[in-house]
DNA sequence: TAATTTACATACACGCTGTATGTAAAACGA
DNA sequence: TCGTTTTACATACAGCGTGTATGTAAATTA
């Protein structure tokens, strides 16, 4: 047989990558065999163990590009704004938006943590997603802007809501939690964070979040009509 | 072989769950098999398909006695409270301290998402500790003290922040995230949700916790007695 | 007491992961 | 350019784990 040249190779790795990508958010890693990523890859298991340590390292390669994607979401929507306060709840939409994406949802939020191992999986959150998080909240509370006690257990909390939250935005049955919602509350737990509430900042954030209805960032003022 | 009477029977089954949970426990669901279970649990893998479906449902009847025994301690917790905002801080550290517990936590916050699917584990959990959050923020948004946008992007923001923060906790690099920290930062959080301080009803904890700007202190005394 | 159900044990079929081996062409050095 | 080495897979095989079918003796029931 033809043996393809070191391009055809790389192009080879992401096809499987891909195939992978789209059945593991589909069904889950547990239900997902490696001869069907074979198949619809039109390679053999082989290729696979070629490229791929295991199904495991197949799986990992997997979750650090749906890290990437949503990682670039954020950055970008955060560097779009002016002031760190409204970047960091720019970029936590961002994350929900693209955390509920189908692409990502099953795989980051809910396999990643079960199939690999946790400081595996820390080290890759770390760096994508969640160390942005870290540096908002350590600049932001540098500034003076966020008075917490622990810039970590903040991070996590916030990571947590943020993840579980995306679970109930995409599956909702009928009209459940939407993501107005849902940045609505969370901008409002925020807001208990920041150490002053600045006033002149409100107008324009609301209309930065875009969520529709009302937006609750310098205190908790504001009242959403439905 | 001498067959068992339906008290034995239970007790086979209860001793199958039990060292079944300690297995899943310490070593997640994946890596462990139904015969070392079988032979922990003296018996054979025939013993367990005939008290339990499947691994799956075997997994299931794990993870209710576990939803079980932490939505007892926050219930315990809550109901030892005055008024209802100190039942839901009290609540919510309740829940902290039991999902970091060992014999919870792989088993709540890591497997129990991958391995059950999502509409029977949301069954779960709205029927144990689900249920808990989502009541005593109804109630408090009835009685005007929660300003809320939904009560269901809420409970989720909250109950997933608890979810990640308890896994930081247990797995923390040397002195990582405790959590007295994560109380504190939680009760900053939450300070944000009142709708307004009222006067009478916590006599310490004024205004502390309802500006997010001040500190937190002494909301934070009231639950954190430990 | 005879019929039936129960509470397991035993044995087997199947799928999936991982590994060892084979192979032909590409990459590489002289 | 030519021989050697490495690469990029395909093929074949071993082992484990789930699930299921079957057997069996005692408990339960009529």
């Amino acid at each position: 047989m033809a043996r393809a040249t070191k391009e055809q190779s790389e192009i080879t790795g992401r096809r499987i990558l891909e195939v992978a990508s789209a059945l593991f958010a589909d069904r889950g890693y547990a239900a997902v065999g490696l001869t069907e990523v074979a198949t619809l890859a039109e390679v053999t298991r082989g290729a696979i163990y070629h490229h791929y340590a295991s199904k495991q390292g197949l799986f990992q390669a997997v979750t650090a590009a749906a890290q990437q994607r949503v990682a670039d979401e954020v950055e970008r929507a955060a560097d779009s704004c002016p002031d760190d306060w409204q970047g960091l709840l720019a970029g936590c939409r961002a994350f929900l938006s693209a955390a509920v994406a189908d692409r990502n949802r099953r795989i980051l939020l809910i396999d990643a943590p079960a199939v690999l191992d946790w400081t595996t999986w820390r080290a890759q959150d770390g760096a994508a997603s969640g160390r942005h998080l870290v540096e908002a909240l350590t600049t932001l509370s540098a500034d003076g802007v966020l008075r917490v006690r622990s810039i970590e257990s903040t991070a996590a909390l916030l990571s947590g809501a943020m993840n579980e939250a995306a679970l109930h935005i995409a599956t909702a049955p009928d009209p459940g939690v939407t993501l107005d919602e849902v940045v609505d509350d969370l901008s409002r737990m925020l807001g208990a964070l920041r150490s002053s509430p600045v006033e002149d900042e409100v107008s324009g954030s609301v209309q930065d979040l875009g969520s529709g209805a009302v937006s609750v960032v310098g205190g908790q003022e504001v009242v959403a009509d439905q």
